[in-house]
RNA sequence: GCCGAAGUAGCUCAGCUGGUCAGAGCACCGCUCUUGUAAAGCGGGGGUCAAGGGUUCGAAUCCCUUCUUCGGCUCCA
């Protein structure tokens, strides 16, 4: 047989060479650092035989960067872990233990619960091995045999994975801990020259919080120290963009224990708030939307009736009225839009019907999940319901993404699409899922827009585009989504005259374009780092008079900008003016003018984020703001 | 909700093998200075050490419960 090496050169082999032998037949050198091969671009353990006249790719320790080479690292130092535990945990059970981004966990077991101290004890244990070094063995047997051999452990974990695993059962061992594995793995535990065990964790078999809680180990590892050291740098940077850190540093906003997961907004925050809200009013009704509003609390019958009672009630706030009627705080607006559209009779003249929305909403979400404005209890969705008929699908999902793409644009961030399928609670009939789902698809294809499924992740009453976008610490969240309805309009009874004078079912689009403003706003802090584009500045500009007998002076002119409608604000503190213009600069205000003795006369000193000072005119000045807010301000 | 960790002045933190342990810096207030592009000087006020209960002659320090926060899991905009 023969390879293709990436210089395209031919290379002959015995059939049946691995990786590691055709590393081998290049140079010694090679075969010792090689960490994975692969073959026509797929990824496989250096110890597997290679298929005839692939082109072939050997990773080597150097490629200490590259995410394959990596994860073969990070795999291989989750189950020296685990090795280390089940010897310092006798009795202890492994379920399973993947690389993953910056890192790799393992799932175990415990007999008695482990805490920090434990962990340390564990990390030494694992560095304890590093010294040693390890070698792994890769062997394959059939099912049964493994079935066989890990209920001889009590593993049943293990067996569990043997019995819905597919094709051959291979197996890894190192020292004295043999994993069931699809591999790949290092050679030895040589390239492992730093490793670092980072947090303990709750993490429920498969994902199912029905099943049993396991006890999640997290670490990382790397090629080199300098690596790992980096690695933690990043970390300690990515700290300072946490939205959480910044609303408090920047003012922005507070949470209090009364309250939980409900933000205050302070004026400043606000002010970003308002900036978003603008934005979308102007847009929702330059785009046909109709602003309206929806109560917030409604009786128990009302989401008995949506559907929300039977599926959603756990997240809901209910409030007991006497013995006959609860209410409950919304925790959407669309039963109150369907009640909205039904209150009339309507014609297909008036069709689609875009009703917008802003409402508070509040979901009582589980203690353990709030987020800073991530995840709130208090969400504030820019909101929208669109009723349309079957026909006026297409033309309102492509609204829809075109209104999406210029909206993510103004603010320069690319989410992942994903569309989310038809979940296990689900209403509706299958063949109507069909029809929905089929919908978002063809639209998601005409917008050359590329997306992964979520399967069984859609609404309870629809599938959905949802947009996703990583914060700061790289934790994934959902912003805008776009939910296709036939469910809810048809619970509600919502129908329309059509042309032929006779009654037509009514499809409902659910959507909000940033998703909730408080998470929307928490990623945009992160995004800008606090530095907030001029447009959605707390502060637009600041006016330093020098002294005190530059106030006046000072005074009138942040009233002109005021007038002239920019967010401008006096410092008149008696500090120096090389204190004030520091706390200018870590606020992160766009623009400052410093005024006095020689602009009570002459051009103003204004001092630009990121570019310097220069002088202008404050008609040169005002002029040049509304340039630069022109964009967003339409 | 579950697993792990934490909670000391507005903020960041020290003190935590129980006994001058209630402290520091920044912030705040007052006075002096009247400031020219990233921190002027001096002085001062401020905390029932998250809340409640317990152990002890004595608890910020040890134990229990609750609340909140942080890192995950589940869930979700």
């Amino acid at each position: 047989m023969k390879v293709i090496l990436p210089d395209a050169t031919e290379l002959e082999l015995p059939d049946g060479a691995s990786g590691l032998d055709a590393a081998r037949a290049i140079g010694p050198k090679l075969a010792e650092q090689a960490v994975l091969v692969k073959a026509d671009g797929v990824s496989q353990d250096i110890r597997l035989p290679l298929p005839n006249g692939a082109k072939l790719q050997i990773l080597t320790t150097r490629d200490t960067h590259d995410p394959d080479a990596l994860a073969v690292l990070r795999h291989s130092a989750a189950h020296l872990l685990a090795e280390a535990v089940r010897r310092l945990h006798p009795g202890v059970k492994v379920a399973i233990g993947p690389p993953i981004d910056n890192g790799f966990y393992y799932d175990f077991e415990f007999p008695t619960p482990i805490n920090d101290t434990d962990l340390e004890a564990i990390e030494a244990e694992v560095q304890r091995e590093l010294g040693e070094g390890r070698a792994w063995e890769r062997e394959e047997i059939s099912a049964d045999e493994a079935r066989a051999r890990f209920e001889a452990e009590g593993e049943p974990y293990k067996v569990e994975l043997v019995e819905t695993a597919e094709g051959a059962i291979s197996l890894y061992t190192q020292g004295d801990f043999t994993d069931l594995c699809r591999g790949p793995h290092l050679q030895t535990s040589a390239p492992i020259k730093a490793f670092k065990l980072t947090s303990l964790a709750g993490a429920y078999w498969r994902g199912d919080s029905n099943n049993a809680q396991l006890t999640r180990i997290y670490g990382t590892a790397f090629f080199s120290q300098k690596d790992l050291d980096a690695h933690l740098e990043r970390l300690d940077q990515a700290r300072a963009r946490d939205h959480r850190r910044l609303g408090a540093e920047l003012d922005l906003f507070h949470f209090d224990e009364h309250s939980p997961g409900s933000p205050f907004w302070h004026p400043k925050g606000m002010a970003v708030f308002n900036a978003l809200e603008d934005l979308r009013r102007r847009e929702n009704g330059r785009r046909g939307y109709s602003e309206v509003r929806t109560p917030l609390i409604y009786d128990k019958a009302l989401w008995v009736t949506s559907g929300h009672w039977e599926k959603f009630r756990e997240n809901m706030f209910l409030i007991p009225i006497d013995d006959e009627h609860t209410y409950a705080v919304k925790p959407m607006n669309c039963p109150g839009h369907m009640l909205l559209f039904g209150s009339q009779l309507r014609s297909y003249r008036e069709l689609p019907l875009r009703f917008a929305e802003a409402a508070p909403l509040h979901r009582n979400e589980l203690a353990g999940a709030l987020h800073g404005l991530t995840r709130v209890r208090y969400v504030t969705q820019d909101d929208a319901h669109i009723f349309c008929s079957r026909e006026q699908i297409d033309g309102e999902l492509d609204g829809c993404l075109v209104y999406l793409r210029y909206l993510y644009g103004l603010f320069g961030i690319e989410p992942r699409a994903e569309l989310s399928t038809r979940p296990e609670n689900k209403l509706g009939a299958d063949e109507e899922w069909d029809f929905t789902e089929g919908k978002l698809i063809e639209a998601l294809d005409r917008h050359e827009i590329s997306y992964f499924v979520g399967e069984g992740e859609g609404s309870f009453y629809g599938p959905k585009i949802d947009l996703h976008i990583t914060d700061a610490l790289d934790r994934s969240w959902q912003l805008g989504t776009i939910q296709l309805d036939a469910q809810m309009p048809s619970r509600f009874g919502l129908t329309f005259m059509g042309r032929d004078n006779r009654e037509h079912p009514v499809f409902v689009i659910h959507r909000a374009l940033f998703g909730s403003l408080e998470r929307f706003i928490g990623i945009i802090i992160e995004h800008y780092g606090g530095a907030f584009p001029l447009w959605l500045a707390p502060v637009q500009v600041r006016l330093l008079p020098v002294s005190e007998q530059h106030r006046n002076g000072a005074r009138e002119i942040s009233a002109k900008l005021r007038e002239a409608g920019f967010r401008a604000e006096l410092d008149e503190r008696d500090e120096t003016l090389g204190k004030r213009i520091r706390d200018s600069e870590l606020e992160k205000i766009p623009v400052v003018v410093v005024f006095g003795e020689r602009e009570s006369e002459a051009a103003l000193a204004v001092r630009t984020r990121g570019e310097g000072q220069s002088t202008r005119s404050l008609d040169e000045l005002v002029a040049e703001l509304e340039h630069v807010v022109a964009p967003s301000r339409g």
